[in-house]
DNA sequence: TTGTAAGCGTTATCAA
DNA sequence: TTGATAACGCTTACAA
């Protein structure tokens, strides 16, 4: 192993000059910097990042908190996707990205609290906050720096989202301006903010056309392809049927068109469906799947620029909201 | 902080008692241990990752590779299971995972370089080698020790693979069974070891059938539903066209899909497909496409296995090869 | 502009 | 069974 005295005692140097050019410090000369990389270069010397961290106080690591059940976490689309955006900059700004997989909320506030206490990540991503989530509050009370993406509930967070509430609106007035009235909810695990915020735009669209929210209409579920396609089963064989189905996610949308498959239901003249986040087969499926296209690579950047300039003396804004989209398709129908 | 020493402090003991409870060493007394971890517990008590990886020269830490252009490598289902598959390891082994990402060749060799030489990570978990890789050599060369997912072309390497010719073999030989005669292969890049593995499958289930591969049937793309379409409108235009094509990879399966609609073909009656990968949506397009399904989940958790025995002297194969299997659908038609 | 020396929080060696 | 003491490789006062 190659240590900075090796370089020294090659440069002629003492080892705080070598860790002097290493900073680039202007106050070592020219010729001297030259000689000592010089030096770096012919021992082919990479400082110690561990050394360096220890001293430093900085791992200049951001750890990605995967909390989800693996299964729904990894195959979701949404993860690929923030995940890119997140290392994009972690990429360009020079600071590691750690992976933090968990199976269940009680590991996954253990690992985080590991982690951080253990000096191995500076700071935290969290991905999918749930309401009075645990983790936010264990992670202020020992001051870990974290950014939230979703949308974040205790004081003091910093959080990056999507408009949810307001894309649920267009989504769901997108249907009722097709003439739909009696239009389901095909909505994830309640705990999640995301899933709350997608319900109160579902119900404030309803509301605003002065159709009451029913709650037979409104069903939760896993965000998989097979509870989509449950669901989906129980609210149609209700009579009267919702004419529409809103999905809050694009793989609950794929199950609703199974079920209407083996229901013999065709899409969009039996059923209209929404779905949400656009993923990259809603174009595929047939018939191609209106959704609601939210920028998760963005939301991803921003998540880590925030923590970022958290962790350097920054004070980025608590919350940091991006504008969606609805993408309209084929599988919405006029009612006749 | 509170560090070692204020744990010894209140524990009545010194620090290197700690550290040995720290290790569980069975040269300490139980008395003393229970003293020890109830000091720890009081004060809430992390060791310092930085400090113990300086000393005992392992960071614990394994590196995850993504090479291939972002948009690729994070879009295509395979890189959701196969880390799925190695965060499980790392997970139960208490292990960690970098992820290193970076967009070219070059780029990617210096940061695998770097990260191992600066001790960020004592080995690396490679993807989607290609033939004469650069990264392998360096690697190799600086005795990083790794593991290649794919078949590795070096000596010395290790890697976990699955059985792509056969796999291939087997997916030509159900189109050909069904009475194509005119099957084409739409390819990924050449320089991917997967990708000429899979080619030597199909042309030893043409051979073996007595027909002469056309080079006019063989196309290579990338792994994208784009290209996949590009390249089949340009196969189809052709006279004679194809009956059937053999995509590499279920994505572009799907872009086989996009052009056989547009070119007003219906699959499977005008045009049989077979892909690779069971993508979660291949279930789901219309018709539903037969695949060759692999393990890549447990390619990861094996490759995972594999490094860790390496770091800790084990000595694992030198290859691992998992099986295949083909998923029989509706995308394939008979030839009258 | 450069060098000396202390210290980051651990583990490891040796002695008791 | 435990405790001093010296590393690990780096940065950073403080001195020169």
């Amino acid at each position: 192993m190659t240590t900075i005295k090796d370089v020294a005692k090659l440069a002629n140097v003492s080892p705080s000059t070598v860790s002097r050019v290493l900073a680039d410090s202007n106050r070592i000369s020219q010729p001297t910097k030259e000689r000592v990389r010089k030096a770096m270069e012919e021992l082919d010397y990479y400082p110690n990042f561990l050394a360096r961290s220890l001293i430093t106080r900085a791992s200049r690591t951001l750890g990605l908190v995967l909390s989800r059940p693996a299964d729904s976490a990894f195959s979701n689309p949404f993860f690929p996707a923030i995940l890119r955006g997140i290392s994009q900059v972690t990429q360009s700004r020079q600071y590691n990205l750690l992976l933090v997989t968990t199976e269940n909320p009680v590991e996954e506030e253990e690992q985080c609290l590991r982690m951080f206490s253990e000096k191995r990540v500076d700071g935290l991503i969290l991905l999918t906050p749930r309401t009075n989530d645990l983790l936010i509050r264990s992670l202020t009370r020992v001051n870990c720096p974290f950014i939230v993406v979703g949308r974040a509930t205790g004081k003091g967070c910093h959080s990056v989202n999507n408009d949810n509430i307001k894309a649920a609106y267009t989504a769901v007035s997108h249907l009722l301006s097709l003439g739909h009235r009696r239009i389901a909810l095909l909505n994830g695990p309640e705990s999640y903010t995301f899933c709350q915020d997608r319900y109160l735009g579902y119900c404030q669209a309803l509301e605003d056309a002065g159709i009451p929210v029913e709650s037979r209409l409104v069903r939760h579920g896993a965000l998989t392809q097979e509870d989509g396609k449950k669901l989906t089963t129980l609210l149609l064989e209700q009579s009267p049927a919702p004419t529409a189905i809103f999905a809050v996610d694009d793989v609950m949308a794929f199950g609703v068109y199974k079920a209407a498959s083996e229901l013999g239901l065709t899409i969009p003249q039996d059923l209209s469906v929404v779905g949400f986040n656009d993923d990259p087969l809603a174009s595929m499926v047939e018939p191609s799947l209106t959704t609601v296209k939210i920028p998760i690579m963005e939301m991803g950047n921003a998540a880590a620029d925030m923590l970022i300039q958290l962790l350097e003396g920054g004070a980025p804004p608590p919350e940091f909201i991006l504008a969606s989209e609805l993408v309209i398709r084929a599988s919405c129908g006029k009612v006749l």
